[in-house]
DNA sequence: ACGCTATCACTAACATGTTAGAGAGTCAAC
DNA sequence: GTTGACTCTCTAACATGTTAGTGATAGCGT
């Protein structure tokens, strides 16, 4: 059994990682009054006409029964209108509105503003190996590792 | 206004990365009847004689909300044991249980080869430095990182 | 038309994350 | 010795994550 003071924990660095940065930005979009969650959302819906649940879960990190509660609750708010398509019933339409186009021109700036103040403290190379390195991780999207065999009982 | 597609998001890549971490853990955890959650404290609760709920936030990355409920199931499945200190009456000691040392022990060699499996995809160097660019974001720790103004309304 | 299978969005149940704040206890200053 | 600031744990309310499974629909072959 090895001690695992020494064995550290990949999962709890990444998220110690995000957790350090995302708290920087938390109190901005706690300012404008909406969750991390649907900034991902925001953010990349500003910019296109529209997209379906299961893009914005691909594209947002999110597993579909999580994404049915967040786009529910921003419909609730007026940050989004949903159109289910005619040609194929099952599918949905997400649309940004108005509201929330203006929402992300304000917050844009802000947010921008803040990665430069961390960027400050991180350091320009060390920000440029740190994007270097999650790009080189995506080797594991979709990368066939094997499980370890589990015991029977 | 950046179109946001050339401006990464760093909390998603992290999470994103994390995700794929975590998911090659998952079903070990699983199979142990643990959540990612209650393992991360287990871990490192197996080599100690015992742990403040405090102190379990600040190793585990937990928020004080979040470790009450998950040390009240792991009571409650056996996996620890709690005793309110006598000299100050608002102090909390968390044990291990013999169960629960137990479950680390058999779990421990399966996590440790699962690590393995991911390092022959990652690459020695690539995992290397991985670990060395997260290890050098503890500048962030305590760092005093000033919040951009936010407007008034 | 019929049955088969896959896909998509969603629901249900439960665990955890986030924020605010309550409750008990400690300790120093008065 | 009381008060008041502080600390630690926990509760409450709500949003999200995780797993399993449902209902509607589409596409295919027969």
């Amino acid at each position: 059994m090895t001690d695992p003071t020494v064995q550290p924990n990949l999962p709890l660095l990444l998220g110690q990682a995000r957790e350090e940065i995302i708290s920087r930005f938390r109190p901005i979009l706690n300012h404008f009054g909406v969750t991390e969650q649907q900034w991902r959302i925001l953010r990349v819906l500003r910019f296109r006409e529209s997209m379906e649940p299961k893009e914005i879960c691909e594209t947002c990190l999110f597993l579909s029964p999580s994404v049915a509660g967040v786009l529910a609750r921003m419909e609730e708010m007026g940050l989004v209108r949903k159109e289910r398509e005619d040609s194929d019933r099952r599918r949905v339409h997400v649309y940004a509105t108005e509201k929330s186009r203006d929402l992300v021109d304000r917050a844009m700036p802000l947010i921008a503003e803040q990665y430069r103040l961390l960027e400050n403290v991180i350091g320009e190379k060390q920000t440029a190996e740190l994007y270097d390195v999650l790009r080189r991780l995506t080797v594991l999207k979709g990368a066939d590792i094997p499980l370890v065999k589990l015991p029977s009982k």
